[in-house]
DNA sequence: CTGAAAGCGCTTACAG
DNA sequence: CTGAAAGCGCTTACAG
């Protein structure tokens, strides 16, 4: 059982105060060049690594940011988006030597109180905000607490806290114009959760552009994002009297789903049937035929995430709290770029 | 911006000591009933929540249990596996009001520096250690840092803290006797890791079993779990003289990919080909025909670690360092059970 | 440039 | 049963 070295320990070595101690590990002003290259040495043989309680403590700070995942235990594995997020976020904060802590809860509700607590406990010293909603409780409950925060998501309209987001438009454009150079006349978009604000701006943005193309028909239907309802709800549109030639849908999981309906129906894919993932990740090289993408690098994108809520962080201590300025630091991402595979061609009906 | 009430403020407003507040609150002996009620109506009503870090350095324990992760960013995501433990490991925090630290690391190295910082700064109470290795650096090393630890999976030989785990030497013998009765005489696995524990246990049971049984092939190959992998060795063996008529495969992302490649030949399944898959997900019922599997309840599994991390740290606060009674702890879950679905059937060829 | 001291917000022996 | 005090391991004004 190794034993823990405190600066008192280090101070007590170098015949030196723990405060110059403190100092000299901090690299801040107050003991010369001599003393600290000597305490500095001391320090790394004794393999000093500063008690975080303590330093959290006296400094006010965590070192360390949340993310709340709202999501049954069952169906949170499935979405490969959570994980490639969270070590994207991971890979900006090692750097900076700050920790992540996670907890998934069922309700908003439950997650308002796990923000409550990890403020009141100085548990985080900041926090993400995924599945942001069209009207979302959180933002201004977050901000009211005065917890730094990073919207994963958006735009969002009069925040008082950065977001960091995907232009929707533009894709929503690309596959549906892809889709009707295509050839395809009846598309079906199997659409996600509809309180979520990146539904209603794909929402908005497909009937936009559909109302611009002459389909026949373009169909959207809300889903839960499961495999269950995507392959339901496939099942529902291939066996209507019109049915679409192609499909899109809000996410990889249920665009799987729907490949595993067409197999099941004898479809032949891409010819009788054309399906559209949104949202990449290695599910949709795993199928046969691979399926098209609207592809985001969203480890890239946590990176991002957690960069915009460190600078915040440490704006957050350096100035007043977070104010009207945090919008400044609000970054938009690349759009998502489509990529065409296997599961996509003419339309041949 | 809320403010942060402390155990001063309540002691002014109850007109006592910080002292009898602070026995109040935990409980303990120290001061009448009448004061106690007063103080925990007070507390209640201002909102009080204890300071994280004050409490931890009083206590020197973190309330915090790590978990480090080690795989690369764009992989993470599609094992549905980890978060479904993480997601059974934070049902049973969140009622002891722990919290959990994640961190994804790249190489075993840097897991091993990982928990010897999180030791260090008492971050954590104690560890998950993942993905066991069949000569295993992380345990010592941990062991000997006296940090806690459960070891996620088993049976670890002479372990100086507790493991829990699934027997695979029961599933291996189901699937392979199962697949016999079917008619399949030869049959290949794609098997995990070499480096893994349970791979190599898997690979002994299997071994084991085949040679019991008249196979005329059980060919097994090792693999990185990816689901290229998974679909180049299933292409391999299909197109060899004497192709398999079952496969089994480690996880189920790889049995996905396969699935492809099975498509991508025109074979059908089950007639042509059976496959089954280790680990059930939902994943695994997304795909036409869904995959047989063997299943294992991974939230539950989860649950059960965080348990007897839990009771260890108890114990290990209580008494001395974690000492060979640590093994006492641990539990072994019920083996995977077979589900059989679609994709497997009698061999017809 | 350096040392001694106070403070962060809790917990917990120790006297009254 | 209660209060005053010391201590956890850091940081940081404040005197010398």
């Amino acid at each position: 059982m190794a034993r823990r070295v405190t600066i008192a320990d280090i101070a007590a070595a170098a015949g030196v105060s723990k405060g110059a101690v403190s100092y000299a590990l901090n690299g801040r002003p107050g003991v010369s060049e001599a003393t600290r290259t000597k305490i500095l040495a001391i320090a790394a043989e004794m393999g000093f690594v500063p008690n975080r309680a303590a330093r959290s403590l006296s400094v006010s700070s965590a070192q360390t940011v949340g993310i709340a995942l709202r999501r049954p235990a069952r169906t949170i594995g499935i979405e490969p988006y959570f994980m490639e997020l969270i070590s994207g976020i991971e890979a900006t904060l090692s750097g900076g030597s700050f920790g992540l802590t996670l907890q998934i809860v069922g309700t908003v509700q439950e997650e308002l109180e796990v923000y409550r607590r990890w403020w009141a406990e100085r548990r985080v010293d900041g926090v993400f905000l995924c599945d942001l909603g069209t009207s979302d409780l959180r933002l201004d409950f977050v901000a009211d607490l005065g917890l730094p925060a990073v919207a994963v998501g958006g735009p969002v309209e009069g925040a008082r806290f950065p977001a960091v987001w995907h232009d929707d438009v533009e894709p929503s454009r690309d596959i549906l114009e892809y889709l009707y150079t295509l050839g395809h006349r009846r598309v079906a978009r199997i659409a996600g959760i509809p309180g979520l604000l990146h539904t209603a701006i794909r929402d908005e943005a497909c009937a936009e552009t559909a109302a611009g193309l002459d389909f026949e028909s373009a169909t959207m239907v809300h889903s839960d994002y499961t495999g269950e309802q995507g392959a339901q709800i496939t099942r529902r549109l291939l066996s209507s009297a019109n049915r679409p030639t192609a499909i899109v849908y809000d996410n990889d999981v249920m665009a799987v789903a729907g490949l595993g309906v067409a197999h099941e129906l004898g479809l032949e894919i891409p010819e009788q049937l054309s399906l559209v993932a949104w949202d990449d990740s290695p599910l949709c090289r795993l199928t046969h035929p691979a399926l098209t993408s609207l592809t985001r690098d969203i480890p890239a994108y946590g990176a991002k995430c957690a960069e915009v809520l460190l600078t915040l962080i440490g704006a957050a201590e350096a100035s007043a709290p977070p104010g009207p300025e945090a919008r400044a630091f609000s970054v938009q991402c690349k759009p998502a770029q489509l990529s065409p595979r296997g599961s996509t061609g003419p339309a041949l009906v």
